[in-house]
DNA sequence: CTTGAAAATGAACAATGTTCAAGAAGAATC
DNA sequence: GATTCTTCTTGAACATTGTTCATTTTCAAG
């Protein structure tokens, strides 16, 4: 039985602007932010007509939504990259990848965390478990290192540890706030690890 | 000389109905989230004109920045609450008070550190300033503890932690996100706060 | 080539933020 | 109290932007 599906010219094409058209909007928002996201300015850029990207994604929140989805799949292979020789090292050092990544896309992770659905609709669970999936990234080291703590526990403190990354981080970042030198919150992200890290019995105490 | 104004009745009435447009877009805000505020809605439930709106706010962002203000104010009282009694029962108070607050006024909130402007308008000073004040309310009970510390590695601190908390909490509660249940969200922000404050040496191993 | 299905189009519509000329209301002056 | 001046209010009109859909175009199959 072949499962390989010959692609027509016709599909070759659709799939060539599908990617075209994210490929823009993820510049727009990169750029100036999900709030400058327009459906015209896309399909204009895109060259074709709007109707076309409601016939690719349903509605502008379907743009939107697959961008996500693709910025946290981009996330969770960076962060799978970081070396799991050393458990320690690589706590810092998915906290530091988390921080290079936001810096670089910050906008289009606060499209990620800050898109709200119109009316009551529901965030696509597929995101949010890749968003959980990404945050439980610190599970297996700390697995490694508190060997005799009940799994679940252990699952909680992950997304504890990450979420307080996240939250030093994205507040950090804000440049809507008193904005923190990028060396400075590297360093700032380290010291939390280092002191929750001695809390935890992990490190000793210096 | 004598600087208190006489509110004339003419005041007296444009300051009953900022209040009341004020009311209805917070009351909508936190019902239903910011981005189901229209200018529309809320003109009607005043009963004026959207104009009006306009004549009294500049434009919508005014009114959405007016009810952050009042939040992060509310906030702030809420939070200078906390008993200073004991430094160490007033960092887990002021966490808690923070959990407290955000659980009943989440949407409100959202729009506080979520609402970005048109075009590249920066966001108004004073609320960021508000915000940062309200972050350092962990500054005095850190220096407590810590009495050798650096004052400005103390504010770091402040700020880094509190951020922390922030960022277990806004994810905790986000209902998008897999919800953590309150009860459980609470142990959670006290047991972080348990290891990060052993982890400063601020309180015994246990 | 004909034909039928799929896709593309873009004008029209709908929802919503914004402006402003005209009118109403109130204060100031006599 | 009448007149005049200022300010506020109004809401229709406009601008922007998301959404729909009847029509046209495209193109693969027969």
């Amino acid at each position: 039985m072949n499962n390989v599906q010959e692609e027509s010219p016709r599909d070759q094409k659709k799939n060539r602007r599908r990617l075209q058209i994210l490929e823009i909007a993820r510049g727009i928002i990169a750029a100036k932010g999900l709030r400058s996201l327009k459906v015209r300015d896309v399909a204009e850029a895109a060259g074709c007509s709007v109707g076309s990207v409601y016939n690719e994604f349903g509605d502008f929140d379907g743009v939107i939504l697959t961008v996500n989805r693709e910025t946290v799949q981009a996330l969770t292979d960076r962060l799978r990259g970081v070396s799991d020789e050393d458990p320690v090292r690589q706590l810092y050092g998915l906290a530091e990848t988390y921080l290079e990544f936001f810096s670089e896309h910050a906008n289009l992770l606060r499209s990620l965390f800050e898109h709200r659905m119109e009316d009551d609709r529901p965030y696509p669970d597929d995101i949010l478990q890749m968003v959980m999936d990404a945050f439980a990234l610190m599970h297996p080291p700390l697995v490694r290192l508190l060997p005799d703590a009940d799994d679940v526990k252990i699952a909680l403190l992950s997304r504890t540890l990450f979420s307080a990354v996240h939250g030093i981080i994205s507040l950090g970042l804000e440049e809507r706030m008193v904005a923190v030198p990028p060396q400075l919150l590297r360093q700032q992200v380290e010291q939390f690890l280092d002191a929750h890290l001695v809390g935890l019995g992990i490190l000793p105490r210096r």
